[in-house]
DNA sequence: AGAACCTTCTGTATCGATACAGTACGTCGG
DNA sequence: CCGACGTACTGTATCGATACAGAAGGTTCT
């Protein structure tokens, strides 16, 4: 039988709660006793109090779940994900708690099973859609939350870490617009969206105030403020959809700016990793960024700065590291759960004047 | 106060076994008093049976805990980690089961403490160098427990997914002496070690069989065997050591391989990701690899491919995905609990036929 | 009709710890 | 010499569920 608590209590006639206190609070005992205790659960091969036990009566489990959609390997992938992952998890680990990766399946049922049976002192949400059912079910159980997306999908009693996803992109624009630039693209991850994939990749006609992904959405709203301020209408830019945040999306994306006759000039992407491949699709084409057209990024991923990408840049494993401190020490004061971190854009060597022809 | 089974029980008027049963065995009831505990559940907002409660009552947690030694970023930025991790991921969603991401601390009582606390019913070790002190409480706390390293650094109880990592460098090895280098420098990372980092990158004088590090340990006797069967003295190849295991220290590596008179005709490194930081290098000074320098890799990572580097495929993700499922479902015979998957030579372009004068 | 059986629910013991009040036994100031 | 106080330990209630044996009531078979 494997040992317990009682076990080392009985093997040297003391009580359980002192075996307890010899692990969790010291100061309850006398040193040697302690020392005794310990050296009798080695010899007996205990190795500690039961995690799950031990939870379930001090209500602390030290782990904060991170909720992510569908497929996992995403937030291994992006950069930008795998940055605020790891400020989440300095955060957590300078507390001695763990990150626990929840999976969502498509399966719905399954998905709220994942949720509730999940052990977890608080919940990240991160990349989960603002829509999504699992919302409700994370709500129900009552643990802390921070979300990063639309600070309104959950309530006030969420914390939030996030950046000002308009104005940011707005800058990007301001910033093509003030170069010259007239015939633009736009080149925005899953704003058509059949509640699974991120449709298929190609140009789209859009409302941007439609757009149902908030961060996406708020982005292309930005990019839009500044077309329409600087007297470009909305119908004048070309809109594509890439089905995924994938570099190759970017690129397969792109042919819908380039190949075609009245070129986009400038090509704005809502992600660095879709600029990446934007860039990798001018390369094949013989085009360079920069002179021939103008791209631009948004996070300022590590890979940004040797492709020389213009781009927002965004604190991302400080979001993730506030994240992990507002979850495991939420502030009493609501507004100070509230977080919203300033973001710089970045000039590098992908933009530059329009030189192309002026059309009438 | 938050609801539990009693309070819906209470509620409702049945026992509490009831409406344990409407969530956790439905066949045990009928339909109709099910609908109605899971709509009073829905009304008090009971989010479901408490996920630390069952898990004390019924043994298990669903979770597995992925042990990464201090920054566990690395898990996130290394490519072949990434595959690794997200076939783990896809054996336990499939299971409903989660990654606890465990991050072992520098400081070491820490670090039991992280272990001793992790509530999950089984450990990968992931990148735990063999010697390490968490071991013994691994072991001591009697989960199942699956390995990618030394095989047989945790005794015949524990589950080992891995490929011959001796015969692959060996192969590598051949193919680089048969296309007639001799001048063969060996990129390795943390083949010397403080004990906490990879010491400093440069050329070390180190016997292959007293590497401490066995994955590289055993890339490099495999090297050597290759080397020794074509007559090619160990002491006539330049190893050097890498402090981690990036690009950049790739690079870095690469200059003491490259900056030399006798410069080296092959580089050969123990991971893909050196090997394309030794690309980077030789990119610098105006080098063409394949031609003016061989280089391999190892892992055969997505990047691998674009980059032409010739490596050892091995199924990262099906790794990830064995060892998972000898986590979950371990076998009863011990001998099926021990797999050694197999690999191939992907020569591409970065080796090519040894072109420089031979050397008296 | 009576035994055997199924379905549907109940009741109690238990999982392995921690919290907290309480006891026993000094020690110390006045 | 006595009450106040501190230290070291004990005992019981409790955290919130599941397991499993059993009871009540209706059916089926012979």
């Amino acid at each position: 039988m494997k040992a317990t608590l009682q076990t080392i209590a009985d093997e040297l006639g003391v009580s359980r709660s002192t075996v307890s206190n010899a692990y969790s609070r010291p100061d309850q005992l006398s040193p040697e006793l302690r020392a005794r205790i310990l050296s009798a659960a080695q010899r007996l091969g205990y190795s500690g109090p039961n995690p799950t036990a031990r939870s379930l009566r001090s209500g602390k489990v030290n782990a904060i779940g991170v909720l992510l959609t569908d497929n996992l390997s995403m937030a291994f992938t992006d950069p930008y994900a795998v940055a605020y992952l790891r400020g989440l998890a300095e955060a957590a680990s300078a507390r001695e708690t763990s990150l626990l990766l929840l999976n969502l399946p498509k399966d719905e049922a399954a998905g709220r099973r994942v949720i509730s049976n999940a052990a977890v002192d608080a919940f990240c949400l991160y990349c989960v859609p603002d829509w999504h059912s699992a919302l409700e079910l994370v709500r129900s159980r009552g643990v802390p939350v921070v979300i990063g997306e639309d600070p309104q999908a959950f309530g006030p009693e969420a914390s939030y870490v996030g950046i000002d996803e308009r104005a940011a992109a707005r800058r990007l624009g301001e910033h093509i617009v003030n170069l010259g630039h007239r015939d633009i693209a736009v080149v925005a991850h899953w704003i058509v969206d059949d509640g699974v994939s991120g449709g298929r990749t190609g140009q789209v006609h859009a409302d941007p105030d439609d757009l149902r992904y908030y961060v996406t959405g708020e982005r292309v709203r930005g990019f839009r403020d500044a077309f329409l301020a600087a007297g470009v209408p909305w119908e004048r830019v070309v809109l594509i959809n890439a089905a995924g945040n994938q570099r190759e999306e970017g690129a397969e994306a792109a042919a819908h700016a380039l190949d075609r006759l009245d070129r986009a000039t400038a090509v704005l992407c809502t992600s660095d990793v879709l600029a990446l491949g934007v860039l990798d699709a001018l390369r094949v084409r013989g085009l360079q960024a920069g002179r021939d057209v103008s791209v631009t990024g948004f996070d300022d991923i590590p890979e940004a700065d040797a492709a020389g990408l213009t781009t927002i840049r965004q604190p991302s494993v400080e979001r993730g590291r506030l994240a992990g401190e507002l979850l495991l020490d939420p502030p009493e004061d609501p507004v100070l759960r509230r977080l919203t971190l300033p973001v710089s854009l970045v000039v590098r060597s992908t933009t530059g004047p329009n030189t192309a022809k002026e059309k009438s």
